[in-house]
DNA sequence: CACCAGGAATGTA
DNA sequence: TACATTCATGGT
């Protein structure tokens, strides 16, 4: 198992380079996209983030003070946008009310995760997105592509995503970096590929079915 | 026209 | 616990 993983990595990182994950310029501005990329193709979080910056609200300050209309106008293309404004607002209130990116850092990694669970609007997934790449904590983001990942390669059928989770994080040595570029290159893959080519050939992974 | 995209909350049995 | 439904825009 841990020889397979590390191999897929390889065969990743040769193929793409590092991807140096997450694509955004501040640590606010990776939380907003972790919510607004929920179920949601990347080109419309863009189109989402990019009217953000317009409007100056791409902060979790700037979430706080904005207008819940005005933010839903804003996000708009990003869809679910009545619900994503009010998670993006309970985020945003969460992180202030805990002392903002210092406060929260102090926490260990198991109770800081618990918490961001307990907001609504942040899942596993966005939870683990936000340890990994804004607080560089060791944890393995799971995803769609992830999931599809192992089960085509029959390294693991369920879907479950703590079982995926641990599946990566047993066989893997615990570095946030790894961690971090090995999430990246499975998302990049999947848009490489997976997506455009069903049949995926020429996917570095080919040898490996 | 249908189907999908870097999910999560809610409801039902 | 195990599924089903809802949320919404833009691309293919």
């Amino acid at each position: 198992m841990r020889g397979v993983l590390i191999d897929i990595f390889h065969r990743l990182l040769d193929r793409y380079s590092n991807q140096n994950w997450w694509p955004a310029d501040t640590k606010d501005e990776i939380v907003i996209g972790a919510v607004l990329t929920q179920n949601t193709a990347w080109r419309n979080v863009e189109r989402a983030i990019e009217n953000l910056k317009r409007s100056n609200l791409c902060s979790l300050d700037g979430i706080n003070s904005a207008d819940i209309d005005v933010l839903k106008e804003n996000i708009k293309p990003a869809g679910f946008f009545n619900q994503k404004a009010s998670y993006l607002k309970n985020i945003a209130a969460f992180f202030c009310q805990h002392g903002g990116f210092d406060g929260l850092n102090r926490l260990d990694t198991a109770r800081l995760r618990k918490m961001l669970l307990s907001v609504k609007g942040i899942g596993k997934e966005t939870a683990d997105s936000i340890l990994l790449y804004v607080f560089d904590r060791p944890i393995f983001v799971v995803d769609a592509y992830t999931k599809r990942l192992l089960k085509r390669h029959g390294i693991a059928h369920e879907a479950e995503y703590d079982q995926i989770q641990r599946i990566f994080m047993e066989n893997l040595p615990c570095d946030v970096g790894l961690f971090k570029e090995y999430h990246a290159l499975i998302v990049r893959n999947a848009k490489e590929f997976c997506k455009t080519r069903p049949d995926c050939s020429g996917c570095p992974l080919e040898g490996l079915l």
